[in-house]
DNA sequence: AATTTGTCTATTATCGAGAAAAGACATTTT
DNA sequence: AAAATGTCTTTTCTCGATAATAGACAAATT
């Protein structure tokens, strides 16, 4: 078992999706491009559904010959690649209950418990380790220093000093630029949420990350980005875990954001700092209280 | 050839040189803390030793019989362990002629060419990855994005924000913390250096990694630690690799040092932060000018 | 002439194996 | 009793092999 051919299961199932709404495939290069796969895996996919009856294919002909059903489709599981099937259970485990800093991290039981060789999990402690919350010793075991008061503090003190440079910007920008009708369009989303925030509220953890992202995009600059994969990483995994007020946390956040952005639109630096330093801080003690 | 023990071998020369100076050798527990290895790797040592007469070894007696002589020692380019071996062989490629952003960057090629394994390899671009000089197109290869002008200018302004914020906070330190003293013999340090810069000058570059790494860990945070190691690698190699005006620039970069250090020190925060500004944008001046 | 397809080659992803190194436990020594 | 040594087990590190996937080039098609 060296490949699960993921890559093929889960471009073909989204190769099976395009087929319920056309009589036919275009060309091996744009289905492709389309599916984000090489053209080797794109024939291995139109081989298949030529055999299991889906497809009419010869050279440049594709007809669709029926629809696709449930059963034509490759299980969820198998289209996971290794590192995500690897990233969901490691993060499954460390939020588990007994698990707390200084354990040590066994790479081959990890390998065994999730199913997978001792390169792949080598290689995902590397990737995983740039978020500060495990650290290696060297010719021995990885040890996790965990999420803890001081991580979380760390991480806010630098998410602030970096959300204050780019909310400085922002405001400085000229008012012909493209980036204030998309503050705008956010600003929408973010109303629309509010509106519905009672069934919706699971929606804010995305749009949250989008807007900060957009802020930061503005005037880029990668290692800004980079470090907003921590914050991301943190939010996603941490909140998913504690789940403690989440409605009315999520309302206060979108209505700090909807503050926020108004302030950028008026252009003036002294209340756009303002409106971001209380997002932050609401957005800190919501952290650090989680952790208690 | 799966590993080429050269932890063992490095721990040897280091032991060899303890052998140096003592008539006898103490506990293998002691010894394996002095050299940084285990207990195992200890008592390879201690049989080596052994069997080449420089030691008489029966239990606890480990009596030195005679000096180490150069030819008692494991050649230095056994010594290093293969993520060193990666680094200098991958650094000096991609500081090689005809290299530029774009490259694409062959895994099976880099192995055979540096002599090790594919795993290494792919580990070791993998943690080299966070530096933000390379990017992986997933299943496929790694792309190089080069130590360009807007990857010198996004550096520095991160750089520049860390380090406002730790000179900031480090005026505000109690005068009776251990800081000051530590400021004051760095600065000695540095008017040592000024005074033999003609002779010493490359001596430069350690001592500006440790004042600046001293100003941060004064109010410690991970990831603006995690973010000096970018600087530093960045500094590093390229410095290496341009050697134009050095003595003079490193001069000036003292004579600022001395200057923000005697800011830092005066308590005043307006003063020190300007202080810190001009060293700041003379550093990255002669960063930018030398990617030209 | 430009794309598309057919075919073949090159590279990446993943695994399992074996030696190096760490670590655990029982026995001995002080 | 505490620490050191002897012995054995476990884990990490590194390699080479192989299937999956990407990519290159010639032949066919529009």
């Amino acid at each position: 078992m060296s490949k699960q051919s993921n890559v093929y299961k889960n471009a073909y199932n989204r190769a099976l999706d395009l087929l319920k709404s056309v009589e036919s495939l275009p060309t091996e290069p744009e289905l492709g491009e389309k599916l984000g796969v090489s053209r080797t895996t794109v024939r291995v996919i139109l081989t298949k559904m030529h055999d299991d009856g889906l497809l009419a294919w010869n050279k440049r002909e594709k007809s669709v010959l029926r629809r696709p059903v449930r059963s034509d489709y490759f299980n969820e599981l198998e289209t996971d690649s290794t590192a995500t099937i690897i990233e969901r259970a490691f993060m499954q485990k460390m939020l588990g209950e007994g698990v707390k800093a200084g354990l040590q991290i066994n790479e081959l039981e990890l390998a065994r418990e999730i199913g997978v060789g001792t390169t792949s999990i080598r290689e995902f402690l590397i990737r995983f380790s740039r978020f500060g919350l495990i650290e290696k010793r060297q010719n021995s075991h990885w040890i996790l220093k965990g999420l803890t008061h001081d991580y979380a503090l760390e991480l806010t003190e630098v998410r602030e000093l970096f959300e204050i440079r780019s909310a400085s910007a922002f405001v400085l920008l000229p008012k012909d630029n493209s980036v204030w009708k998309k503050l705008s369009d956010l600003r929408v989303e973010h109303t629309n949420l509010l509106q519905d925030i009672e069934s919706r509220y699971q929606d804010f953890s995305e749009l949250d990350e989008r807007f900060h992202r957009f802020l930061h995009s503005a005037i880029p600059n990668r290692f800004i980005g980079d470090f907003y994969d921590i914050i991301a990483m943190v939010f996603h995994y941490h909140y998913q875990w504690n789940k403690r007020d989440q409605i009315s946390r999520n309302e206060v956040a979108v209505i700090e954001h909807i503050a926020y952005i108004d302030a950028l639109v008026s252009g003036d630096r002294n209340q756009a700092l303002a409106a971001c330093k209380v997002h932050l801080s609401s957005a800190r003690a919501t952290l650090l209280k989680s952790l208690e």
